[in-house]
DNA sequence: CAATTTAAGATCGTATACAATTTTTGAGCA
DNA sequence: TGCTCAAAAATTGTATACGATCTTAAATTG
């Protein structure tokens, strides 16, 4: 069985969210489980996912598991092949330049009516979310960064008070991040902490045109800083562990 | 088994679309039959869905009928309640306004952007839609032609050749016609009729900025159509009954 | 007679079993 | 050695079975 693993039983750490309305029972802590270890980059693109290796490692049946595959599916994360079984999705650059165009359309009205909304519990809940970003990023955990700075633009949504579009917020971001980890070229992650610095100037005055502003051009900022041009295609396995 | 019941097997007619990107095998077929008799409001709002009753009729086992209903409920169709069944969605009036502000949002730029990309075909295509739910109307077949409205709207996202766009309003679109099942207080049904026939005439100029206008002012009057106050909750059964 | 309790029935959640398909392995041959 | 083809192994698709939970109906009791 030489083959890409699923991560061990070592998956542990607070789920960012609730995920998604649908599952049921055990369906969604695997459902979780395994989209968190998505977007900490813990699982690459491309991956299996199979369905006896998933049930084994977290002590279900193979029938919960394919549940939880097909909600992942359905939010864009996981890609199921008929007969061939389930893979972590790998987004197409013009994938990736749809996700990022729909971010650049929805996300930045989303910010202005946060604004509006923010309550002092609100600010103070955002403060605590930078902080842990923070922390992870000086403890080393990049995956755990990574995951904190995109569930920061789910948070906002969820001060809109906009149930629909932050499931559409959530979804996009949960994407994103498969996509950087396909296509980020800057070698600096800490970028995105001085976009997320001024939305929080731009909440605290409850300036909703300034935050409209900021998030526009923090997404086109990160939309740029993905090389998406045509390259090689689908050298995973071979080519990538002959490389040296 | 005195209880609202599945359509009958009779539930042909060609489906709107391939629909979402997951499930494989039948689930995708009875995925497909019943997202069309919801949008073609054969399927009430509230209505149990039955795993056993469904597979039944479907010739399915429960295995495949729970992947579909599951798929339906993350498209917000179908809600599912713990240990006790799937039934046919019953949007909140809360969640009336936010699909509305969704469609809104992300329809009026998609419009722009179909308008930008349109050929001499799309507009044949979009021509034989109008004509088919003007046929339909004058059958006095109402569900066909109010899904082929809505199918009208999905049709533009495709044109505007963006897929993730086009999922986010296929699912709006979904939505939006369980809302009007419950709540639309306007006897006259064709004046949408009037707005899409206003959007073919700005495709047909290519002009973006136009159809941008014309659709957002025409989900506005959709939106403005509903009677969204605050109403008696949820009698669904015995007080329905007893009305007369 | 009405309200409460209890038991029967129906429905869902999950596990397991078998069939269909794909992938891998290895033998045979040019 | 390299290629083709066939058989075995592994994996998914679907059906069925059983336990848990909820619903419904009956029976009991004040």
């Amino acid at each position: 069985m030489a083959r890409p693993t699923p991560p061990a039983g070592d998956a542990s750490g607070p789920a960012p969210h609730p995920l998604f309305p649908l599952p049921a029972g055990r369906t969604l802590d695997i459902c979780t489980e395994l989209h968190t270890a998505i977007l900490e980059h813990r699982l690459a693109p491309g991956m299996k996912l199979s369905e006896d290796e998933v049930g084994e490692i977290y002590g279900a049946s193979r029938t919960v598991v394919r549940a939880a595959l097909q909600a992942l599916a359905h939010s864009g994360l996981v890609t199921i092949e008929k007969n061939r079984g389930a893979f972590v999705a790998k987004p197409t650059i013009r994938e990736a330049h749809e996700v990022f165009q729909a971010r650049a359309l929805i996300e930045p009205p989303v910010a202005r009516m946060a604004a509006q909304a923010m309550t002092e519990s609100h600010l103070a809940g955002l403060k605590a979310h930078l902080d842990a970003e923070h922390a992870a990023l000086h403890a080393g955990d990049m995956g755990r960064a990574l995951a904190l700075s995109g569930t920061f633009h789910t948070a906002i949504a969820e001060i809109a008070d906009q149930q629909v579009l932050t499931a559409m917020v959530r979804s996009l971001i949960s994407r994103s991040s498969l996509i950087i980890a396909l296509y980020w070229k800057r070698a600096d992650t800490a970028c995105e902490s001085h976009s997320h610095h001024a939305l929080m100037k731009a909440f605290q005055a409850r300036d909703g045109k300034a935050a409209e502003e900021v998030q526009k051009s923090h997404i086109v900022d990160l939309h740029s800083g993905l090389n998406l041009r045509a390259q090689e295609e689908a050298p995973t396995s071979l080519a990538t562990a002959l490389k040296r």
